[in-house]
DNA sequence: TTCAGGATGTACT
DNA sequence: GTACATCCTGAAC
């Protein structure tokens, strides 16, 4: 398998983010594996961007593990119930990250039903497979990531993207049609909320 | 198929 | 005390 190294990680955010797309998650979990390709990312810049945890280099002990080297895991909560997961970029020093918004599961299907509804594959509505992992806390939610987890690095066997894994059949994709368009939920962030870096694939 | 409203904990002012 | 990078449910269309 050809996991992602450290160089992938350490360059410009918005590339890192559409680069992404379509490489395979994947969490080392209880013995089993769990994995899902990524659908949709988000960039967030510290230095520039007011929707960033980290706007102008602010640093709180939450935010900390931005600044660390490129390919740690910043994974906070939110909302009171769900957790965002996001793969830090650039060098040491410049707080960015890209948020992770989708996948698509692929391996390890009935653990993830468990852990996102307590039920078995077998048992869900097609809403409940429709809207898998269609969004930050439900694809935390699945692959039993929380707070635990944060500052992981992604170069260790816990949690790593790929972008392929040719033993479980996974290849690496072809071209692919990438949709670009203004993030989500962050309306008020001024100017920063017109920022065009949420990218996605079908 | 879309929509409004409630649940809920933490970080930071 | 307030804001928050969200999700689910149930009711209406």
């Amino acid at each position: 398998m050809s996991k992602l190294n450290r160089p992938f990680y350490n360059r410009d955010t918005c590339t890192v983010a559409r680069e992404l797309l379509g490489c395979y998650l994947v969490r080392s979990w209880q013995s089993s594996l769990l994995v899902g390709q990524i659908t949709e990312t988000e960039a967030y810049i510290g230095r520039m961007d007011r929707a960033c945890h980290a706007y102008q280099y602010h640093k709180t002990p939450r935010n900390a593990i931005m600044f660390a080297p490129p390919g740690h895991a910043y994974i906070y909560f939110t909302y009171g119930m769900h957790h965002c997961l996001n793969l830090v970029t650039e060098p040491e020093g410049e707080p960015s990250a890209v948020l992770l918004r989708g996948i698509r599961p692929v391996c390890g299907l009935e653990e993830m039903a468990r852990l996102r509804y307590g039920r078995s594959v077998g048992e869900l509505t097609a809403y409940q497979k429709k809207n898998f992992g269609n969004g930050p806390g439900k694809l935390c939610r699945a692959l039993a990531l929380t707070r635990e987890q944060n500052g992981l690095d992604l170069l260790g066997e816990e949690l790593y993207v790929c972008d392929a894994i040719p033993e479980l059949g996974l290849l690496p994709h072809g071209p692919l049609e990438i949709k670009v368009g203004p993030r989500v939920g962050i309306d008020n962030s001024g100017e920063a909320k017109d920022y065009p870096w949420n990218y996605s694939v079908e």
